[in-house]
DNA sequence: CAGGATCGTAACAAGTTTGAAACAGGTCTG
DNA sequence: CAGACCTGTTTCAAACTTGTTACGATCCTG
């Protein structure tokens, strides 16, 4: 399960995020402040996968606490910013901090839920752990780390939709995907898009790798999947 | 069928999400106040698995009718709310209450269509789904996960329908199951189809497993069973 | 801002799956 | 042994799924 850290010194706040969060099936730790937050963070017995960090508090701020986790502490650790303050300006301090994302207040829990889902699907995608780094099928082969694709030697041009459909059923080779995964997969939760949309980029992906195209199949009620 | 229950006070918004929502597939039912929904709640002989909810009515407004389904009915039943205000605080409210989303107008359909079948997924995740992942007897063998089947090595090409029953007889193996029973669980509580029709799916079967149809047995008057 | 790439939706054309009906055969019972 | 009842199988049309093309919207890039 995921340990997420909520810093904000309105009470209101941490608790309707520590609600609403904890619903969701993460665990959840609040503070008030930066400083505590900071002692926190330095206890070792306890780690944690995000930090939702409000940007205005009283003492040190949001920023200054982030700049001490990047640098003093070293971590990588995913930060979202909170704040109600929306310059061009302070989205670009946020991010070159090296935080992961930044949500403007008054936000949806929504908004928050599909950031935090995003941020995890991006870093566990990172993880080399596990998961291999290279999908390799029927000539065809997927670079995850590179985001490239070769067909029998051929680089294939690829969109991003195309590598993220292609990487999932590869990576389940022979497992059928219905619609709906491949669209909370590649498109996430917080996307409106018809089920009919995989089908279109199906074909388009289809027609890009040829005959190679037999393995990428389809079966009524079921959906797609990559016959390895 | 998953069931709904819609409740505003603008007739045009409850039969634009009516229509929608039942060609989305799901039953709907829809109220014009929070009287008369709470009425509808309250009536035994029909349940709903999702509320949608407007926040704003004359007389009853959302929010109470949500605070009374959540503390004098006891229930959880998931609620979406509606509202034209966007302020952080109506925010909260509708959350603190235990709400399961929130969506402002004006929305979109496919934003809402999203919302519900992201809470129903998020229900059913929670439900002790837990089983097996692969179903095996006398050579047969289903990978529930990967929605494949295969004989003594070799693939089947099952329909959907032919999966769900097989999944059902090897699951309770040696069981037997009345037409009945395997009407509600592969083609739900709400179909209109004959009894009949389950020996067509079981002949069907038969044929694609050749010789281990033999397992598969009827007995007069009970019904179907898979001999393990 | 023009041009191209990418993406989402709609619409139509196959192709499959499904459901009902009809008939055939078997078993049980009186 | 006749008749009722139950199950197995085939056939056909309807319903549903999927493949594909076309088009417009959007985003990116120079």
């Amino acid at each position: 399960m995921k340990r997420i850290l909520v810093v904000d010194d309105e009470q209101d706040i941490c608790e309707i995020l520590q609600f609403n969060l904890e619903n969701a099936g993460y665990e959840v730790v609040s503070a008030n402040s930066a400083e505590q937050a900071l002692e926190l963070l330095l206890d070792k017995n306890l780690s944690y996968d995000l930090l939702i960090l409000d940007v205005m508090m009283g003492g040190m701020s949001g920023y200054q606490l982030a700049r001490k986790i990047r640098t003093e502490m070293n971590s990588q650790l995913p930060i979202v910013f909170l704040t109600a303050k929306n310059t061009e300006n302070d989205l670009l301090t946020g991010f070159s901090l090296g935080g992961d994302d930044y949500i403007a207040k008054p936000f949806s829990i929504q908004e928050v839920l599909a950031r935090i889902k995003a941020i995890f699907r991006r870093s566990e995608s990172n993880k080399p752990s596990g998961d291999e780094e290279i999908l390799q099928s029927r000539g065809l082969i997927l670079n995850r780390k590179a985001k490239t694709a070769s067909l029998d030697g051929e680089t294939l041009a690829l969109t991003k939709k195309e590598f993220q459909i292609l990487d999932l059923l590869m990576h389940s080779a022979d497992s059928y995907f219905t619609r709906g995964q491949i669209l909370d997969s590649v498109w996430g939760d917080e996307s409106y898009v018809l089920e009919r949309t995989v089908d279109v980029h199906i074909a388009r992906l289809r027609k890009k790798i040829g005959a190679a195209g037999e393995y990428l199949q389809s079966r009524p009620g079921f959906g797609y999947r990559w016959l390895s």
